[in-house]
DNA sequence: TTGTACGCGTTATCAC
DNA sequence: GTGATAACGCGTACAA
């Protein structure tokens, strides 16, 4: 079972020092192109491969980074992770994966855990109870998805500038009667940002708000539609394509077919399942990408903390 | 930046010897209660940890497993991941995650990268295009996912057991012109294993099979079934809730409500939007949490190998 | 160009 | 009950 070569093995077989293969294995100079040839012969023959335990206690890091998600099962937050782990395997880092879901406390047990691994670095979802003092000791080596605050890098979502590009489509195929149906003010950002966002731009253009705020989940979609849809309601705006769904249900179930449901997250089955509806692609696929090579930025070239924004745009 | 103290620093502060401290961190015994509380507290003050790589090298183990997903945005392998993340946790390991994309080359990637890292084993969704001959190096330290391979341990999904329940229980209602609309049968399991089982219920029961095969989505249920609906149909029945999706949307915009859809993965998003339809679960969830608990036993109490069926069940 | 000796932080084996 | 000391596999000054 433990029947590892080392490079003590190594060094064996092929007939030289340590060093040496040390020096063949980190593609150092200094070796003749002969010894390099038989040792490399020697380490593929056997397929060695060095022990990153030992190389982490060398002082060399260990090339792990944790991403600490909340829920995996996060459309957005899924993409986000997808798109970054290719990232991470290109220069070498093994990603770490763990779940918060939205519980300060377990954000708090897992940095314990991670601090003990010495990882290199971390990626972390924000979310509203998160505590941000346990994340000080990180400063240096981590990036916060979707939240931003002060000495940490940060990717963010345009909240707001989502929903302004949405409202402006809109009145630009001259609807001026339109609802909004989003998520509590106590979520920073798909709350409280999202909707003031909607009742600044009916202020700016003089329309009259129809505002209802509960979950992120169709169902509260669909219990909350009806307190925004009246007669004359032409349009409605979501905080998200999920609570979209919901919206769009309780439309067909009323009849009301010539409102227009539009949403965040440019989930495709919206689109598909409602061809009349669209919606706004916020980034996620951008920003993990920007979030692992803002990570990399920091703990290979040790850069300082930054603060990113991802724009929105119209989705197709 | 590197000031991580050393078991040699807490000794230091505490007055005792190296020896001393290991023991105490370890929780073994020969060793006096009033020592033991005083090199405690120096722990917690300094809020130390011992270092993994050197616990690592000193011929522990690791405590990495890593778990190779086909997409982490398939809702199905993403519940079982989910599941499986928390025993992991409780144990003290740390699981890497990796995706494969369907690609067995990017497998064999990752299992050389995991091999390097010499991980204590590895959780793998199978799929179909999947070289088993790289796998046998890792036979005691892998579970495999849907798929059932010789000499490797597996939780599979009952999927013939799946469609049959289906069946069932739309005969008892008295349906008997069942369509089915699947996934191509060069996909083993959700594809071959449950289109045959509609076909061997059909040849059962002596109803005539009305079967369209194409991709696991809900574009591919559309345009399929405009393929096995007749005027008498009165049920089809999907492979996936994904494909129930894509056929409902057909038969909805056909104005054909008196044809009940079923599908199979427990997707509430397909209840919610269509109330009429049910669904089966696979049980995900119970998989994820038997993948882990067996990869466990293996690692830890190096257990036989093991093939494990999860039973499917009728969704609420 | 190559080999030797030492140290990284931890645990195991001894002595005391 | 406790403290020295030797390993574990690797990188690296330094010597040859």
């Amino acid at each position: 079972m433990s029947n590892r070569l080392t490079i003590k093995d190594i060094a064996r077989l092929s007939g030289v020092g340590k060093s040496t293969v040390s020096r063949v294995l980190n593609n150092e100079g200094h070796v003749s192109d002969n010894t390099r040839e038989r040792v490399l012969e020697v380490i593929n023959q056997h397929s060695f491969s060095p022990s990153k335990s030992a190389r982490a206690m060398r002082g060399q890091s260990d090339k792990v980074v944790a991403i600490i998600i909340s829920r995996l099962d996060s459309p957005s937050e899924n993409q986000a992770l997808r798109a970054m782990l290719p990232l991470f395997y290109e220069q070498g880092y093994d990603p770490i994966v763990m779940e918060s879901q939205f519980s300060s406390q377990r954000v708090g047990e897992h940095l314990k855990v991670l601090h003990q691994r010495s990882v290199d670095g971390i990626v972390l979802f924000g979310f509203t109870e998160l505590d941000v003092e346990q994340l000080m000791p990180w400063q240096d080596k981590m990036v916060v998805m979707a939240r931003e605050y002060p000495g940490l890098s940060s990717v963010c979502y345009d909240d707001a500038g989502a929903v302004s590009l949405l409202l402006n489509k809109l009145y630009e195929k001259g609807q001026r009667h339109i609802s909004y149906v989003g998520v509590d003010a106590k979520d920073a950002t798909t709350g409280k940002l999202r909707s003031q966002s909607y009742l600044d731009f009916c202020q700016q253009h003089n329309l009259t708000p129809a505002i209802a705020l509960g979950e992120l989940s169709y169902h509260s979609g669909f219990r909350l539609a009806s307190q925004v849809l009246s007669p004359q309601t032409d349009a409605i705006v979501c905080a998200s394509d999920t609570i979209a769904l919901g919206v769009t249900k309780y439309l067909q179930e009323q009849q009301a077919s010539n409102v227009r449901v539009v949403g965040i997250g440019n989930n495709p089955l919206l689109k598909f399942l409602f061809p009349k509806s669209f919606s706004i692609d916020l980034g996620y696929e951008q920003a993990g990408n920007a979030a692992a090579r803002l990570l990399l930025e920091q703990v290979l070239r040790s850069a300082a903390p930054q603060q990113i924004i991802i724009p929105s745009k119209l989705a197709d």
